[in-house]
Formats: structure tokens, sequence, C-alpha cells
DNA sequence: AGTATTAATTTGCATAATGCAATATAATAA
DNA sequence: TTATTATATTGCATTATGCAAATTAATACT
């Protein structure tokens, strides 16, 4: 292992092991992750004086005999990460600790659309709480970008939201985003982030395979297989909304804003629904509707990826995502010829700041196994 | 890298790199695995000694300067497999060698129905084969066992297929297999069996993502994600048959085994559809809607895995599923609101075997880098 | 023909990651 | 007080790798 924030392989796979069960001792990751306990505390006794790690006297053990194991955790203030979320309106940013609480955040308005007005706006927003933090540089991952839409045929360049329509193409590989941050920067659309957010920080910690359902206004999300975010050829794996064709009546925020308007009662935007409208007898046959098809929508999945946990969450209300999961709850049978007990499918925690996800992508990069780029020995 | 059968992981990352080019040069290795030229030249001598990979004269280069490259290729007498494939009537065995070669089969009646009778059988088929092929123990892989069925809900045992409903429940873990055999033996289902023989012999070597679609008299499948297979939580992964509930038609064997008998055209199983059964009014309607159906399969693999490839095999007639992989080149829009190219979609090559599938297995698990359990080293 | 240039490959040496085995440590059990 | 147990650490050997220099065999140039 290099410098702190250049981990190995097995670094790596020491921070995901005590990252997924929040605590572990060294002798627990040895037996776990298959190598050599002297390895184990090598390992962490360097990540430890690099700040990455917190040793302490494991709580749980009490009356046994042997040595106390002293437990590992992750220390929220070794490595932090910044995280950019736009949309059409305004820029969200925040700064995170390897814990993922937000250590600072802002909100602006978006100064004017052009591409350079707006990445500069983030990126003096973002330096600025880095500063104002007291931060070493050297501690911040980087920077992670996230704003709606799909991709692009061509699958290295993002595909603009309508509102951003004259921005350049913007090249995953060579990115034309790291000169306005200085450090590196990574995007990814709303939904993925979303989806990296409940990884790291949110309800899938402890789940290597897992997909996500992000309702907003339009209907996206993602899939996690062995513990890294699977994209697909043109990036559009889990990008569950062209299941539901537009034409037809679909589970999206768009859909019940349509729905609401015809019935009578036009909303400015989906933050606008409140308790008012959730109570109306069309909002309530709507929910009715989309947790059918979101239930379908369950099985498709379970037929595809087959993964342990569906997680749903955006930026609908609340209580129309709890009742979709509610829904989930009370189904026995997943579907026709469907064998098996259902996924285990859970609430989004993490979907009200996303941004949170975005910065969740430069931590992804430096801790994650899966992102090693590196290579192996020992013959096994 | 320790003996030949225990490759280290840059030496499986060259393995699957020379298998999907076919060949390549020393320096190519080293370029495109990111890996030191010195690293590659010893790691390959000592395969080249040890018979994995042979060396040869590069035959595309002419007139250039430098130093000529040899470039290497995979050795098919380096390392073989066995392969086993039963279904209610009859017992299917083959030796294959690291070209994905058939070297021996066999085709056994059943003795009788009974776990220790069928297992006994084909062992003692995969032996006499190996030894009349007079080949060292140790350069064959394992032994690979597969068969027709879905898996329990546990996903750590095989569900049995009605005809050996009597066989005990088949531990993936602590295998009741090997005894048998005396060597490693690893199963699967017949579908994903046929997958991985496209990953290692057939139209995917080069793909890192693909899907399946396995007709069969049921509709199976699976996903190969960066090169590995893909099970999920109860090995239903890429189980495409439950997206067509068997209450209604469906574009699967057993369908059109039930159509033909409606219209008063019995068969006696799927293989004696010949070219009479094609040319019936009654098979080419069911055709056109059977072709339909697998298109909309096709957008619901494109809108989930986003593979690269979807693969489509099977043992229905050939002339069948040719026509649904024609039907597909032909349609320019995958469906409704998906805005990009239509993935690859291709016919199977090696559906014909499906002992050939069986026996991939022990070589993925001896060559492929995605199944390598040790460790790495260097921070990168 | 002879020399320069080029690119692939190989070899010697240094370094990094790991495993093994012995040892130290701190708890409980007898 | 001593034995037992499990965790953690340290010294040493092994292995995989990178780096840099050397070797090799082709073409290009004079």
């Amino acid at each position: 292992m290099a410098n702190d924030l250049n981990l190995g392989y097995n670094s790596r796979r020491i921070m995901a092991s005590i990252r997924a069960s929040g605590l572990q001792s060294r002798a627990d990751l040895a037996r776990s992750l298959g190598v050599n306990p002297a390895t184990v505390t090598r390992l962490t006794t360097s990540m430890v004086d690099g700040g990455l790690l917190t040793e302490e006297a494991d709580p749980r053990r009490q009356g046994l005999k042997g040595y106390p194991a002293k437990v590992l955790k992750i220390e929220p203030t070794g490595l932090y990460s910044a995280g950019v979320y736009l949309d059409p309106d305004r820029i969200r940013t925040c700064v995170i600790n390897a814990a993922g609480e937000i250590m600072a955040n802002d909100e602006l308005a978006l100064p004017d659309r052009s591409f350079q007005s707006v990445m500069s706006a983030a990126a003096k927003s973002v330096k600025e709480q880095i500063n104002d933090l007291g931060l070493d540089q050297n501690r911040v991952a980087g920077c992670g970008v996230s704003y709606p839409g799909q991709y692009k045929e061509d699958s290295l360049r993002v595909q603009r939201i309508k509102q951003f329509k004259d921005w350049p193409n913007v090249s995953i590989e060579q990115d034309l985003l790291k000169p306005y941050f200085g450090m590196p920067v990574k995007h990814t659309n709303d939904a993925k982030a979303a989806c990296l957010a409940e990884l790291y920080h949110g309800v899938c910690t402890d789940v290597e395979d897992f997909c996500y359902i992000w309702l907003s206004y339009g209907i996206g999300g993602g899939a996690v297989v062995g513990g890294n975010p699977h994209l697909g050829r043109v990036q559009g794996a889990g990008e569950w909304g062209g299941l539901f064709p537009k034409s037809n009546c679909r589970p999206s925020g768009q859909d019940l804003f349509d729905t609401l308007k015809e019935a009578g009662v036009p909303i400015g935007k989906l933050s606008d629904i409140g308790l008012e409208h959730l109570k109306m007898p069309i909002v309530y046959s709507w929910r009715e509707r989309a947790a059918k098809q979101i239930q379908w929508l369950c099985l498709v999945i379970a037929r595809t990826f087959d993964p342990k946990t569906i997680v749903i969450g955006g930026t609908l209300h609340p209580q129309i995502l709890d009742g979709f999961v509610d829904h989930m709850l009370l189904v026995s049978v997943l579907g026709d010829d469907y064998q098996h007990s259902p996924p285990n499918i859970v609430r989004a925690s993490r979907d009200d700041l996303p941004e949170l996800g975005a910065a969740a992508l430069p931590i992804h990069d430096v801790t994650n196994p899966t992102a090693y780029a590196g290579k192996a020995n020992k013959g096994w």
C-alpha cells in the first residue's frame, strides 16, 4: 500500500468488509478474507496509522477466554469526498466524511445554464467548503457530479438533460470536469448516484447484489453486482423506465403530475405534492395502479438479476414510496410461477440528498476492491 | 504461480486475454493488461513450459521494423475437462481439451434413476474416456455436471427435475458428487452450462457482458457480467422463463409441443420436429408469435442488463432459433422509447452438445480471473 | 554491404506483499 | 497459581512484480 488514498487490493477488501459489518476484529477479517492474520495486522496498523481506521475494545465480547479482540471501525475523519447535484434550477453541493455524514452543504441558484458557469460555481462552492472545514486536500478522495438524464449511444458521453442541451458531451474517460475541480472527478446520473449512496451509506452496505428503483419525474435505477455498480453497454443497465413505455400509464412522477393536471388539480412541481393531495381519490387510485406496476417490475428484476434486495427510493412523496414498499411486503407471491420467497424489498434511506450519492463515487474509486486496477499474486 | 493448474491472478488474466483474442504477443499482453513486459515474459514462459500455451511466429506481422513478435496461443492439449449431461432418459459424457474440442464422448442409457446408479455410471464413463485417451489426471481440471431444472429456495441445492425427484439435494458447497468422480466437480443447470459454453468455446469468447436465451422444453438462460456468470440470490438470474407465465402462451418448446398436439399433429418429443412440421401454417404462426415474444424479451434484457450481446440457443429446431435471430436482425427499433441501437443478437454456436457447457465449468474455475480466490499486491 | 533505427523480449536486481512459525498478550477456567 | 485459549504481533522466507539495462532480429537509410 503506497499512501493512504492509494489502497492495495487487500486493504480495499478490509475496508469493504468493515463497512459491511460495521466493525470487525483482525482475527475475523483474516478468517473472512482468507488471508493470514499477520497480513491483516500489517495492513490494518498501517491504515490505523494513516487515519483510515480506528481501533477500540470489542463492545460485544464479554466473558470469553483468550486475548480480547480489538475491533476496527472506519474512522469518519479519515476520508472525505465532495458531491455535486445539478438540476435545471439549482446546484446542490456537499462534503461528506467516510461515515457518510454531511460535513457541509450548500444550495445555490444556477448563474446561467452554460457548462462553464455551472461547473465554475459548483467547483467554487465545493472548494469553499473544503477550505472552511480546514480539510487536507489529500484526504479528499475527489468530487462526484450527478444530474438527471440517461446516456447517449456511445456510452462514453452523458446525455444532457433538456435544460442543459447546449452543454458539451462530457467524456467519462478524459474528463472535461477535472480542470474545474482540481481533483479527481467522476459523474453518473441521479438514479445511479442514489444507488451508490445506499451501497456506501444506506440500507445496502452489506449487500453484494441489489437493484434500485428510482422514482422521480422519470423512472430510473441501477444494479449492483458483486459489490460493483453494473453499468452495461450504453450505461443503460437498471434503467427500468424503458420497461414502461411513455405512451402508456406508468409509475412515474411525471405520470402522477399529468394525472393530477387532467383531474383539474395542477401542481407546479413534484415537491408541491402534500398530504392534501395524497388523500384525493384520484391519487389513491393512481397509487394503487402504480403499486401493481412496481410489483410487476420487482418480478422482472427478480427474474433477471435475481438480487438479494430491491431498494425503492426517489423524489416522489415519501409516503407514496413507503406505500409501494408496504404493498410489496403484503405480497406473498411475487408473480405467476415464481417459486421462491420474494427478495428483500426495502425503502431507500438516503434518497433525500441527491448530492450524497454523487459524493460516494470517489469513495468507491479509492476504497472498493472491484475498482482496484492493480495486480495480484500468489497462486492459491 | 504454483503448479500448472494453480494459476495466479495475472496468469489467469493472460489466459482470458488470449482466449478472447485468439492469439496475442507478449508485448500486446503487457500493454492491454497493464503489467510489466518482464512479468508477462516470466508468466508466459512458465505457462509455455507447463504446456498451457504455445508460441509461434506472428502470422500477421510482415514488413515491420523491430524484433518480430511471437504470438501465444492456448495449447489445446494443455488442459482437459470432463462434462456430464443428464436427462431423464440418458447420460451424455465427454472429455474436451482446452480448445473446446471433443476428445471423446459417450451416450448411455440410465441404469435406473437412483442418484447413486446415475452418478456411478457417469463417473465410470468419464474415467474410461480419460484412461482411453491416456491423459494425465493432473491435466484434467475436473468434471462438470449439468441437468435441466431450476434451483430451490435456499440456492445451495439443485432442484431435482421431476424424473429425479427422489435424488438427494445436492449441495453446491460440500459436494456430494466429488466421491464418485475423484476430481473437482461443479454443477449447474442446462441453460447456464450452455451459456458458459459460449463464453469459453462459442460466440462470446471476447464478450465480457452478455445474456443467453435458452429455448428448450422450457425457457431458461443466464447472464455473464464482467466475464463472470452472474447467478443471483437463488441462482435464478437470467431464468427468463418466469417472465412468460406458464398459463399463457409462451415461446417454449413445451408450448409448441402443446400447440401441435391441439392442432392434431402430436409429436413424441421436441427432436421429432422436422422440416415437414416447420412448413405447417400452425407452426408458422407459432413462430411469428414467439418471435414477437422473444423481441420483447430482448427489450427487457436490454433494459435490465444492457449487455453487449444477446445469444439465442437451445434444443428447439435450429431453423426456429435461426428464425428468431433473423427476426431480431430485421428489427430496427428494439421497442418503445429505446433510443439506442439494439445489442448484438446472435445465434449460439455450441448448443448442440449440452455436455460441452458442463465441461467448461472446471475450466472456468482454474483459468478465469474472476474465479480467482487469492490476493493481490501493489497499490496502484 | 554496412550502419542506424526500431520494437519485442529477456535478464539482473530491487522492492513489495504475503505466508509461516514462533512469540507475546490478556482474558477465562481449573 | 497455573493451565488453557484466542488474538495479535514479529522475524524470516518466499513469491510476484517493476525497473532498467541488455539482447535480439527485423527494417530503413546511406
